[in-house]
DNA sequence: ATGAGTGCAAAAGATTTGCATGAAG
DNA sequence: CTTCATGCAAATCTTTTGCACTCAT
């Protein structure tokens, strides 16, 4: 995605190009994994006054655009990425909570059942599965 | 799981069998796919007294005993349910918001290619797929 | 009788909202 | 200029915690 084909993208839909968005998509995309509170804080590096709130409301644009999308790793906040960088299925440790990105591939039998079956889309890039990993057992 | 199967096992464990502790789970069992909120709500039916933190801190404890188990299907709070009852995994639309389950066993494969590969134990039980249910693509 | 469990109230954390001001188009 | 976006403060929702009292054992 370049710089101005997602100004573009937000100007095709009435919205606004501004300084707090550029920061928001720019920082989920270097922290990856991010909490609101993260992307707030890495936002806030170069601009000081944004607020918590602009950054709330702009994830939730960001992921209508469907630039971005989120995923609960924990118990906690949700975590924000790239949709463009999604491209993987999360394996969160239980007992150490230790997060590893895999190939989607190795879904891709599932998600071509589920289809198949349910007439079922699977959203890949939402898939988090919650285990045990190698080292914890 | 009997009456004085799960009664013996808080005893063998060092806790206490109360009538709170019996209500909330009970109310998973007969709620299915339920949030605290909703677990005092039904708790409160009989009990009127119960406070909601007693239910988080039972759910909590049930949760640890492997009695009963929780997803996040949405947004918002978690939904319990019994870990006996949890033998299927989630398919949540993100359009409509419905939730269907389905047989675990298509999942199978997946489940022992990431064993095979990264010796990960996938938890069936908290698996939650999210995408587009047939009637909303 | 002893200490785990509970209710209550308050705190803490996460997210949303109303409104006046500021800035993008 | 016009209206959308932001900052701020307050409200809301969810979950956790400290403490005194109660009840299971």
């Amino acid at each position: 995605m370049t710089e101005t084909s997602w100004h573009e993208q937000l100007r095709a839909r009435g919205y606004r190009v501004t300084p707090q968005r550029q920061l928001v998509l720019e920082a989920v995309k270097s922290l990856e994994h991010a909490t609101p509170e993260e992307i707030c804080a890495k936002v806030r590096e170069t601009a000081r006054g944004v607020n918590i709130s602009t950054v709330y409301r702009t994830l939730e644009l960001l992921e209508e655009l469907g630039m971005v999308t989120h995923n609960h790793l924990g118990h906690g906040a949700p975590t924000y990425h790239l949709a463009a960088d999604a491209d993987h299925v999360h394996l969160v440790c239980h007992e150490c909570g230790e997060i590893n990105e895999v190939r989607p591939e190795l879904v891709n039998d599932f998600v071509t059942k589920l289809d198949e079956e349910f007439g079922f889309a699977v959203n890949v890039h939402h898939l988090t599965v919650f285990g045990r990993c190698s080292r914890c057992r």
